[in-house]
DNA sequence: TGTGGTTATTGACATTCTTCGATATACGCC
DNA sequence: GGCGTATATCGAAGAATGTCAATAACCACA
């Protein structure tokens, strides 16, 4: 009979990581690593004309990445008149922190 | 002529997101965030035979999903005997968090 | 209403990623 | 050395993703 270690409970593998998943997947594209960085340096609204113009990317998919963005609840847009205004949630920065210590937390506590 | 606003300097979105992009892709899956979560949890080694066990995925796959957490450094491997253990890296916590905040700072300075 | 400019959506294609079976490698033990 | 077990690698199939051209939707203004 092969003494196995008991090194881990089946049990810790089964969170349900779906909800942090959908965030990090929306980190994992360095132009909307690019688009979230300007709009967190900004602080205020961005016009999608600035990421496409700053981007190397075609129009259509700035207008895809946003929508991403969009979904997660990271971004939120408004539209006055022609333009459309992009801006970081207000609570982007905590969610991100909090699905983070959500996977590996920082505190010592069990 | 047409009054477009400037709301961005185009160099805001010319930054090198790719280190970072490394470690999110790392997150952007819920088998991995599993195994890292549980990595965590534990604050120790744990063998692969435990994520075969634990997970619903084959051999192969598990296998391939440390690899990706390897490569990136957010885990450590060690061969004792016939097993392997895994570990968070030392500096795994830290260097998520530096990654995002790279990206969108908490600090409110400029 | 029509025209021009901005953003969103659709459909298609190429690339990347996840997963698996088959196989190889590494180790302990007889 | 030979065998059994644990882990890694290879190669391929399917799904998901990034990108673009074409087009639609929306808005301001004449």
């Amino acid at each position: 009979m092969s003494m196995q270690r008991v090194c881990l409970s089946p049990e810790s593998l089964k969170g349900d990581f779906e909800p942090m998943v959908g965030l990090f997947k929306a980190l994992a594209d360095p132009h909307r690593l690019a688009i979230l960085s300007a709009l967190a340096r900004e602080d205020g609204e961005v016009c999608v004309c600035d990421f496409t113009a700053g981007l190397p990317l075609n129009q259509p998919t700035v207008s895809h990445h946003l929508k991403i963005l969009r979904d997660c609840g990271l971004v939120t847009s408004e539209r006055r008149g022609t333009w459309v205004y992009y801006q970081l949630a207000p609570d982007a920065r905590q969610r991100l922190a909090d699905a983070l210590d959500a996977v590996v937390p920082l505190g010592v506590l069990a």
